[in-house]
DNA sequence: CGGGGTTCTGTCACCGGTGTCAGGAACGGC
DNA sequence: GCCGTTCCTGACACCGGTGACAGAACCCCG
């Protein structure tokens, strides 16, 4: 055995065993100092510590993980991250995450829900100790299974048919609260444009669309209740409006990825006066002209609550806690929901 | 033995040797089921796969990997999430591991070049097949001991101090480019604006800049070259660019981050004709009026080429290869570059 | 009918840590 | 001096798969 030195060139990585071998002590002593076990000599820590040093020795998790029988990460998966909005949710993740030492596996499911299960069985299948999900399919309850070793938190929409944590924001309410700026500016002719009822997000915000309607005494027109073709966009969409008898004078987008389609579209048709208010905040809202009133989300915030409630759920299994928590938004008035031009 | 009944409710994770024992066959068996091994009979076969279909059996990867020693995952850091170039490339990486039943992990390494260390080797030390990383640090002799075992591939700013792969923009290129586009257009005077200059991207891209102009003949003005300082945003740059004697009539804005908090500010400025060009697409900049032209960086494709890379470098660990990709960049003109008003 | 090859299945060790337990040394109190 | 307690260290099994190897059954061919 060489004399050690601290300024060894390392260039392969080292096992416990030729820690073990190098200070002259058993593996299990090794494993003491590595996890600061008090029942450890001064002395012999010393030597153990300069062995480490000396071999650039880095724990092995993989073993660590297979022995506890758990891993010491959580899965997240959504849709699209590619999309701002979940970019910002996992952005948030990642950071609670790291506060915790604990890994963060990504998946991105796609838009087909039959992609989901396969997506989060593949991480599962490395008992990771915990799943946040944004999920794009209709029913949970493969993951059942997982359920005595797994914490679960949906998020942006809720679980079917199965028990779990859900972090969602305030879709109906934060619809309503858009359409009634619009009302009170003097708008009756609104139209709603979403991009897919089948999600319950985009369902909660019609339903707050047309509560804020009904309170305001507006009759509901069918008509002005369109949902997008993505293979041809939003122009189809909008033509349709216009030739609508008494046509609207307002649309509330439904969802970000709708209104960043709508807003090209609006200014290429130079905008017939025509108000806006989207749900979800999206990059540049700001800065366009007319700036664009939007619903704010709050991604971040999102990302935190979900992390927070799933790390609760880890720590304590057994605690009773309500499953839903739902995430304020907040109605940010920009300039494209001012008053109807009067004609 | 219960009879094997297809429809049973499974509340737990089981185990291959679980399967074994319902099957009535050894563990190793399941094994080879698991992994089409062609040794195995038909009526064995459907035995063993009954069995798994009666537990719901998932097989536990942290024992797979824990064996071999080799976790089929790859790692991806990068500075920020929740920003839409970052997401983008991680987005097409996610894709291209998915293809390969390949799991991701994911940090993000915050802006901080002394996080990086830490950062990585939380994700090393999983043993991990490969790391793609787009590094903030200056210094990455830290990798050195995980070649053996981990194949690295840089995107965005190559490695120092490390031989390994890198994928990076044609920075210097493209920022010639658009200001030789800038000066096609009459421009004489085209300040550069960036964000960080210690950064290796942002210094191609103003050498770039300034092999434009002069090769064009234009007297270099170290006045119109301004950094951004983040506290108080773009506007004191755009205040001392306009108290410049012979002020410029265009803006050479070197990273998408800059253009970003650059357009509301010319925006609010009523833009006294000051023409712009981006390093980098960003959300909206089509829609805007003007539009603006952009040097567009496709992450998309970057990630793909990195990801590529990095399972040609684990399948074919001796191959040969050229260690630079130099992903090209195109200018999109739109209207933010236009000629210069008449005076 | 014997030898060689192919097919199918099981036994056993092993990956690299950690939990359990045992045992020796040192120390203090009566 | 004896017993009990605390401190320190090592031996060993174990987590759940898989690689190496052995052995049995069967086939084909000379």
């Amino acid at each position: 055995m060489t004399e050690p030195r601290l300024t060894a060139i390392v260039a392969r990585v080292s096992t416990m065993r030729e820690v073990a071998a190098l200070a002259g002590v058993s593996g299990k002593t090794v494993s003491r100092v590595i996890n600061d076990d008090r029942y450890v000599s001064a002395e012999v820590r010393e030597r153990v510590q300069r062995a480490i040093a000396e071999l650039a020795y880095v724990p092995n998790m993989l073993s660590q993980t297979f022995r506890t029988g758990r891993d010491n990460a959580i899965g997240v998966a959504v849709p699209d991250l590619a999309d701002p909005f979940f970019g910002a949710v996992v952005q948030a993740v990642t950071e609670r995450a790291r506060e915790r030492s604990v890994a963060v596996l990504i998946t991105s499911l796609g838009s087909r829900p039959q992609d989901e299960q396969p997506a989060a069985e593949s991480l599962l299948r490395r008992h990771i100790a915990g799943l946040i999900v944004a999920p794009t399919s209709d029913d949970h309850r493969y993951l059942q299974p997982w359920r005595a070793g797994t914490a679960f938190v949906f998020i942006d929409r809720p679980p079917r048919h199965l028990a779990a944590d859900a972090v969602v924001q305030d879709d109906a309410g934060g619809a309503r609260a858009a359409v009634e700026h619009l009302l009170a500016n003097g708008h009756r002719r609104i139209a709603f444009i979403g991009w897919d009822l089948t999600l319950t997000t985009i369902q909660h915000r019609r339903d707050g669309y047309r509560a804020a309607l009904r309170s305001a005494g507006v009759p509901p027109d069918h008509r002005l209740e369109r949902v997008l073709d993505p293979a041809v966009g939003p122009s189809a969409a909008l033509a349709a409006l216009s030739e609508v008898a008494d046509p609207p004078t307002a649309i509330f987008s439904a969802d970000s990825q709708t209104s960043i389609a709508l807003v090209p579209e609006l200014h290429a048709r130079r905008n017939r006066g025509l108000a806006l208010v989207s749900f979800g905040d999206f990059p540049m809202a700001a800065a366009l002209r007319p700036s664009v009133s939007v619903v704010d989300q709050d991604p971040a915030a999102l990302g935190d609550a979900a992390a927070e409630r799933l790390f609760t759920r880890v720590d304590h299994p057994t605690r009773r806690l309500r499953r839903q928590i739902v995430m304020p938004v907040r109605l940010q008035v920009r300039q494209s929901s001012a008053r109807p031009r009067v004609r």
